[in-house]
DNA sequence: ATGGCTTAGGTGCTAAGA
């Protein structure tokens, strides 16, 4: 059983790539963010044609996120129901007796942006609510962009990073918070090579040098960690022609 | 060095990303 989280950054540029990286990649959920589309735009019949089902909530422009799943999916879930927000950047549904949750956090830009403590109130947001969904899904996992470096190894250059935007203290104590709801940062449970990284400027020659950081994590409740065999960033679509600044990360259940 | 790219919307530029 294969789970993925990918931040495409327009799924209108991007299908293409989603769908090559799929033939190449025979997982069972992907869930990607920041598809940029309406549902009206969105193409399903394409992403059906490849043999996957998929559901979705998207806006205008900004946010959106995705599910595609080669197993039936019930039970969706759009948004937080315990956070008012118009912003389309959670959905949720049960695919083979697991709960999946895809969501993409607020990037926050800036400590003193309003953005800031927006992030922060919905992630506390989104902690209540995962409480309360574990408890009734104990097969829980929680992919996204968390636009959270958890820990200085997760940036390439943690000096320069201190205290900004992505790694605050108040941003990595809301990750540490939905661990403590019994979450794994399942890449984190294995020997990982050192520098890895899940998202790259596209200026300044960023994935060449590979000044990047880890902020697309997958997160897995107990039973599922248990089942966890690996977890790895695949950075070859961020080679490709015209990429996402984000790469997949693959959980491995057995 | 607060620049540097990329995308969307709309058609010249701004907003946003992280």
């Amino acid at each position: 059983m294969k789970l993925v989280t990918w931040n495409v950054n327009s799924l209108k540029v991007r299908l293409p790539q989603v769908l090559q990286w799929l033939e190449m990649n025979p997982v069972d959920v992907l869930c990607i963010q920041e598809t940029k589309l309406t549902d009206d735009k969105f193409p399903q019949a394409e992403i059906e044609a490849a043999g996957y089902q998929v559901v979705f909530t998207g806006q205008k422009t900004y946010n959106g996120v995705a599910i595609i799943s080669r197993h039936p999916i019930e039970a969706v879930q759009k948004n937080n129901p315990l956070f008012e927000d118009e912003q389309q950047r959670i959905i949720a549904a049960t695919i083979a007796g697991m709960r999946i949750i895809c969501a993409y956090v607020p990037n926050g830009q800036a400590l003193d942006s309003e953005k800031y403590p927006y992030k922060l109130s919905w992630l506390a947001a989104l902690r209540d609510w995962v409480k309360a969904e574990i408890e009734q899904h104990p097969q829980l996992a929680l992919l996204g962009d968390y636009n959270i470096a958890p820990d200085d190894r997760d940036v390439h250059d943690p000096a320069a990073w201190e205290g900004m935007n992505l790694v605050s203290p108040a941003e990595r104590a809301a990750f540490q918070a939905l661990l403590d709801l019994g979450l794994s940062d399942s890449f984190r449970q294995f020997e990982q090579p050192e520098k890895t990284f899940s998202w790259w400027d596209y200026r300044q020659l960023g994935f060449r040098l590979n000044k990047g950081v880890r902020i697309d994590h997958v997160l897995l409740s107990k039973p599922l960690a248990d089942r966890c065999t690996s977890c790895v960033v695949d950075r070859v679509p961020r080679k490709w022609e015209q990429p996402s600044d984000h790469a997949p990360v693959i959980a491995t259940l057995d």
